[in-house]
RNA sequence: GCCCAGAUAGCUCAGUCGGUAGAGCAGAGGACUGAAAAUCCUCGUGUCGGCAGUUCGAUUCUGUCUCUGGGCA
């Protein structure tokens, strides 16, 4: 048991919310250990969304390598099955490289799919979707609720009637694969393990994270948010669904007439707060998540890391 | 100084024809398997501005005081 789990590959993880200092954990941690960065962020993805997105510098991107940041243009759809395809291979090679592979984002689904695995479930398929979502407009709130009790009972209790974006993907895996969403899901539930894995978050008050958050926002607007979106939206136009990220789409608001800049910041500075909330909501009922006092300056980390991961 | 309108949850306000109150936002908690920085769910006791009066009972009616708008001098 112990040799097998040796074969597996060490992974550091850095998780936790927004503004928590996740990045400088890393970069910290990379003068003691070789290490390559491998982001998990859903928004980091994309090219040209680097101010609102808190993407690393280009200094700090020679310093440490990066991976798996600036990969698509704004207009292109993504995935959590896309992410996990193109950073298992990655995380493969910075092993082979002699390198300690280090995950660093907030975007807990995409790191949970990386560490367990996706179920074998049929991908997106956009014009499907586009057909479930008229129907429910033509024929009204529930339509696509009440079809899905029917096909998948399991899921429809699940999931919210209101929550329409999930309900359409279960009924889409259903029509795709004719097998239940539950099903398939239950067949799998996150459970591989390819990994030898210690995961760390930067841990802080409350009330200290919110100060840090509302500093950061000043610091994104004073570096050129406004105009980054700008041109974004010369380019791709407003209805992409990229600029539907949180700071984009309250500066899309702004653009637009709907608040003066004042109230810009706040918004962002309220709507980054809640978002820092939900994550917190995530990564907490994660129990295997170190939470590292961002005030100890001991060597409890480096050691929990070389424990953990034998190395 | 006079007249009018307000004063109710952290904020904006609704309401109680007299039986101690409720929305939105904020806040807190939660869900999450190819849109996840998305999407969705749950949670509302507060001297109803102070004091006095009428009343079995006042946040509600009356008087008075304080404060905040607006108007007139």
């Amino acid at each position: 048991m112990i040799t097998d789990s040796l074969h597996k590959i060490p992974l550091l993880v850095i998780c936790g919310p927004t503004g928590s200092g996740k990045s400088a954990m890393a970069l910290e941690l990379a003068q003691q250990i070789p290490l390559e960065i491998v982001c998990a962020d859903s928004r980091q993805i994309y090219r040209m969304m680097d101010i609102g997105t808190a993407k690393a510098s280009p200094a700090e991107q020679t310093q440490v390598l990066h991976h798996m940041i600036d990969l698509i243009d704004p207009d292109q759809e993504f995935s959590v099955a896309a992410y996990v395809d193109l950073a298992r291979p990655l995380i493969e090679q910075i092993y082979q490289r002699g390198k300690l592979p280090c995950i660093v984002g907030g975007t807990g689904l995409y790191i949970k799919a990386l560490l367990g695995g996706l179920a074998q479930l049929p991908s997106a398929d956009p014009l499907l979707r586009q057909r479930l979502h008229q129907r429910e407009q033509e024929q009204g709130k529930g339509t696509l609720h009440r079809e899905l009790q029917h096909l998948d009972p399991q899921s429809a209790a699940v999931i919210h009637p209101h929550n329409l974006i999930r309900t359409v993907r279960a009924l889409e895996v259903c029509l795709l694969s004719g097998r239940q969403f539950s099903a398939i899901n239950a067949d799998h539930n996150f459970v591989e393990e390819d990994y030898r894995v210690a995961m760390l978050a930067p841990d802080y008050p409350r009330q200290i994270l919110y100060q840090r958050i509302d500093e950061r926002t000043r610091e994104m607007l004073e570096a050129g948010l406004v105009d980054e979106v700008k041109i974004l939206v010369e380019r791709y136009g407003c209805d992409v669904k990229a600029l539907q990220t949180l700071g984009y789409r309250e500066v899309l608001q702004f653009l637009g007439g709907g608040c003066n800049a004042e109230q810009l910041g706040a918004e962002i500075q309220l709507r980054t707060r809640q978002y820092a909330k939900k994550q917190l909501t995530w990564f907490r009922k994660d129990p295997d998540i170190f939470w590292v006092d961002s005030t100890d300056r001991s060597d409890r980390v480096m050691k929990y890391i070389e424990n953990t991961l034998i190395i």
